[in-house]
RNA sequence: GGGCGAGUAGCUCAGCUGGAAGAGCAUCCGGCUUACAUCCGGAAGGUCACAGGUUCAAGUCCUGUCUCGCCCACCA
């Protein structure tokens, strides 16, 4: 059987995976005379989501690293599992059913939810097909889901300890409000975006006077809410107001006013209008002054019966009447643009508005202290370190986190209140009857959850917890988080926070931050900006091999990575060069399978096995350190440059010449190491060859990770020193245009004894590999006078030219090349030069610069005299 | 208003603890050389954003400045 020309990942990929997957793999059990192990637990995708670029970059370096670590001995286990997605899921549902006709509630809570769940058997989860196409490993036996029973009884008991210790409380507070969602949200479920906006300035009159306050507000329907008029008891100009009262317009209530430190005197006009139902400082200052809370918004934005005349409008129209309206009055005195700062709902993004609400809390400053010290000791390490700042920061100012939700999917909150009496039960399980007063009509709390509170257990209850399970007394806590930045206040610090809490340790070791994608642009790729790439679409393409490649090749520190179909190409043709590889061996291999050789090694058999001993080296610690750009690039670089490029071409003359018996050792044993290297990365191709090889063990997915050999760094060198001539030998002639069948002789003229040993060693395969006839080295060589020259670190080359060359091009070559050596030699000379140099750095510094002087300045020698003998 | 990150070849980026500017793509020239034209060989291309400073020595460390990107913040 014979590799075909080109690699076809169609076909390949999803026959593999099922090899996989029917093989068991990627299932880790638990085993405690294993001492070496390592876990993740995924960032649970949504069951709305489907595999976009950036889950892809995430999964693949998850898919990376638990390959790595299986194949290095760790019992490596990676939890997968999915996330409800409250506001999403049941956005997604509701847009179906509007397509009936039908809203939620025509449907009812019971049969509403039951549509989520059919919904969620049959279109929820294409995420974990497209997983398994990306190629990637978790133990899919593991799976959980976060409104599943188990995850939905650890919900409860959670909620109900937080609540019994007084963590969890309800409360009227202000809130953000969405009113599409028609839910509340919490503080960091609103984008801030600047929008065009005006500043109203209006006219409120005083009580028992002719006088009037201007007032500077961008919301001027809120005044309808206003129960009093602040001002900065510091601020001279307006103190003495204090203790009056201003008539509300159009309204004709009577507003206390106040003294608020907050107020900033040079915004507007200093004054402050206060409607406490519907802004946090407002808020602040009403209470301070117990001043009423007016809400004027329904449910749905539009305003209420306070709103009086203005009741039924949505927030936008109610704004323009009562515009009009005090236009009408001569009230408004001006209005000038304005760009603010507007709060949007990062589902819908409607605007939300701010409301007082009663609404169920968590108080976190006790549970984000030892959370903090976590990360401050490093007992949580993130990666990269710049991202601790940010957790601080938000961390040290924590707020308390708003956490029902006016919505039907999610985790319903465990309280029940007494119909009778009004008793409110807290509990793990539906309480038959009322605790108090013994009566059984009870009705249960209807708002559920926050989606990220079950997703903040996710770590301990993918492992069983609250039952003791094995899994959590092996693998928890988890060695590692992949994630983005983006949900490091989401999901990170609240499972830090609750994994101490509830399990006493941090729920994982380290925390990788990927960067974001960006297009080629560097625009953030989103679907709504249409700068996507597909990855179902590149697998058809390109295989998902080549994906996965680009996403670890691109994965630097940074913020952001730029990923374009360019790169793709660039790595699929990459495969195609390992493909071509393997084929290649395997075509001078036959049949054998050659143990690799211990004795006969030559130079190009040490160069490579110390290039290769390098690399796994180069490959082991980047990838420790989640270094993925680098560790590909080395590979990459290995594959392609050291092995193909390099040792490949020598060996072909070594074949040839049938005397070398090692190398075809060297060639499988390198082949199979590089696969091994390869397959973290790309699974699939490196799989797919190490089948045709039929070698144990049966999936490469559980072979050996290469270890680190010794290095040889003299036959690097010595290497280096061949390419070097073999490089000068195709320059010259390459430059002179020395047509490829012409055979030439080339003359090498060398001082250094290693050199000219080295092209007598490697004779046939410096011809072979730059086409020339015939080398003749020595010291003392009659060079013929028309010889072309080119200069190497110590030797030079002569092509003898018996026919045309370019002379100008050559002496312009000549003689960039010899300014580039002049710019050289004066920055040494500089140095050597400067006697502060001498005295004060390193004595191996100031030798090294010694050498380096008298090998530019006999290069600087040779190509001048080479100039002079083009007539220069 | 604070904070973070980035500015190195036409493009995307490496360059770790300071000691002769690197890679990949793109470009140009030459090649179907016994795995690969998704390839091979060669070349060209850089005041390392700017200005100071520390040092014998600065993409590399310090201080400012500019440009871009992104977070956070109750200036209504």
């Amino acid at each position: 059987m014979k590799l075909p020309k080109h690699y076809d990942p169609s076909g390949v990929e999803d026959r593999l995976y099922q090899f996989w997957e029917g093989g068991g793999f990627f299932d880790a059990e638990v085993d405690n005379t294993v001492e070496k192990r390592f876990s993740m637990v995924i960032p649970p995708p949504n069951i709305t989501s489907a595999l976009h670029i950036g889950n892809a970059l995430q999964y693949t370096l998850h898919d990376v690293i638990i390959r790595y670590k299986r194949m290095d001995g760790y019992n490596a286990c990676w939890f997968p599992g999915m996330d409800h997605a409250g506001i999403a899921t049941q956005n997604v549902v509701e847009k179906k059913i509007r397509e009936e006709n039908l809203t939620r509630h025509d449907l009812g809570r019971d049969e509403f939810i039951r549509r989520v769940w059919k919904w969620k058997d049959k279109y929820g989860g294409h995420i974990k097909r497209q997983m398994k196409a990306l190629g990637t490993s978790p133990d899919w036996r593991r799976e959980r889901f976060t409104l599943d029973a188990g995850l939905s009884r650890a919900v409860r008991e959670v909620f109900v300890q937080l609540y019994e210790e007084g963590k969890i409380y309800r409360g009227e507070r202000m809130i953000n409000w969405c009113p599409r969602c028609q839910t509340a949200l919490s503080d960091i479920e609103v984008e801030h975006a600047l929008e065009e906006g005006r500043l109203y300035t209006i006219l409120y009159p005083l009580k028992d006077s002719t006088e009037s306050i201007a007032i500077a507000t961008t919301r001027p329907e809120t005044m309808l809410g206003d129960t009093a008029v602040a001002v900065n008891p510091d601020d001279q100009r307006h103190a003495h107001l204090i203790g009056e009262t201003a008539i509300l317009p159009l309204v004709g209530r009577g507003l206390p006013i106040v003294a608020a430190a907050e107020i900033d005197p040079e915004f507007g006009t200093g004054i402050l209008k206060v409607t406490p139902a519907h802004d946090p400082v407002d808020y602040e200052i009403g209470s301070r002054y117990d001043l009423p809370a007016i809400n004027i918004l329904n449910d749905d934005g539009t305003l209420n019966g306070n709103a009086g005349p203005y009741e039924g409008l949505p927030v936008a129209e109610a704004r323009a009447r009562v515009v009009e309206d005090l236009q009408a009055t001569e009230s408004i005195i001006s209005v000038q643009n304005y760009p603010h700062s507007i709060g949007h709902c990062q589902r819908c993004n409607t605007p939300v508005e701010p409301r007082l609400s009663r609404q169920w809390f968590v108080s976190m400053a006790e549970l984000a202290a030892p959370a903090i010290e976590a990360v401050r000791s490093d007992e949580v390490e993130f990666i990269p370190g710049r991202w601790k700042k940010l957790y601080f920061d938000w961390m040290e100012n924590i707020k308390d986190w708003c956490i029902s939700r006016q919505l039907w999917w999610g985790h319903q909150i465990p309280v029940w209140y007494c119909q009778d009496c009004g008793e409110m039960i807290v509990s793990r399980e539906p309480p038959s009857r009322c605790s108090k007063c013994g009566s059984d009509n009870l009705r249960q709390d209807t708002d559920v959850l926050d989606t990220w509170f079950s997703s903040a257990l996710f770590p301990f209850t993918v492992m069983g917890w609250p039952e003791q399970t094995p899994e959590l007394d092996y693998f928890y806590p988890t060695s590692l988080l992949i994630t983005g930045f983006d949900i490091i206040f989401f999901w990170v610090a609240r499972m830090i926070m609750m994994g101490i809490r509830f399990l006493g340790k941090v729920p994982f070791r380290q925390v990788y931050f990927t960067p974001l994608l960006e297009d080629e642009k560097g625009m953030k790729m989103s679907s709504s900006r249409g700068n996507i790439i597909d990855p179902l679409q590149v697998k058809e393409t390109h295989g998902m091999d080549a994906l996965r490649f680009t996403l670890a090749q691109s994965s630097c520190k940074g913020r952001g990575m730029r990923v374009s179909m360019r790169d793709i190409d660039a790595s699929r043709n990459f495969l195609n060069k390992v493909w071509n590889m393997a084929r290649f061996v395997l075509l001078k291999l036959g049949d054998e399978r050659p143990g690799s050789p211990k004795r006969g090694l030559n130079l190009d058999d040490r160069f490579i096995l110390s290039r290769l001993a390098w690399t796994i080296e180069e490959i082991r610690d980047n990838l420790d350190s989640y270094n993925f750009n680098i560790a590909s690039e080395r590979l990459y670089s290995f594959i392609w440059h050291d092995f193909c490029d390099w040792y490949l071409e020598l060996a072909k003359v070594r074949l040839s010449s049938g005397q070398d018996r090692a190398v075809k050792g060297i060639l499988y044993y390198v082949l199979k190491e590089i696969l091994k290297l390869l397959h973290p990365f790309v699974p699939f191709i490196s799989e797919e060859i190490w089948q045709f090889l039929g070698e144990e063990p049966v999936s490469i997915s559980i072979a050996n990770f290469p270890s680190v050999g010794e290095r040889d760094i003299a036959a690097e060198e010595e290497m280096e020193d061949f390419k070097q001539v073999v490089r000068a030998v195709r320059m010259i002639r390459s430059a002179l245009r020395v047509p490829e069948q012409s055979m030439v002789t080339v003359l090498m003229r060398t001082e250094r004894q290693g050199l000219s040993r080295l092209v007598e060693e490697k004779y046939e395969a410096l011809c072979a590999l730059t086409g020339a006839g015939s080398v003749r080295v020595g010291r003392d060589l009659s060079v013929p006078p028309d010889s072309a020259r080119q200069v190497l670190s110590e030797a030079e080359l002569f092509i003898p030219l018996s026919g045309l060359i370019d002379v100008a091009a050559e002496r312009a070559r000549l003689q960039r090349a010899c300014n580039r050596v002049e710019v050289d030699l004066l920055k040494v000379k500089n140095n050597l030069e400067n006697p502060a140099f001498i005295e004060r750095a390193p004595a191996a510094v100031v030798a090294k610069e010694r050498d380096k002087q008298e090998e530019l300045t006999g290069k600087k020698e040779r190509l001048e005299a080479n100039l002079a003998s083009l007539g220069g």
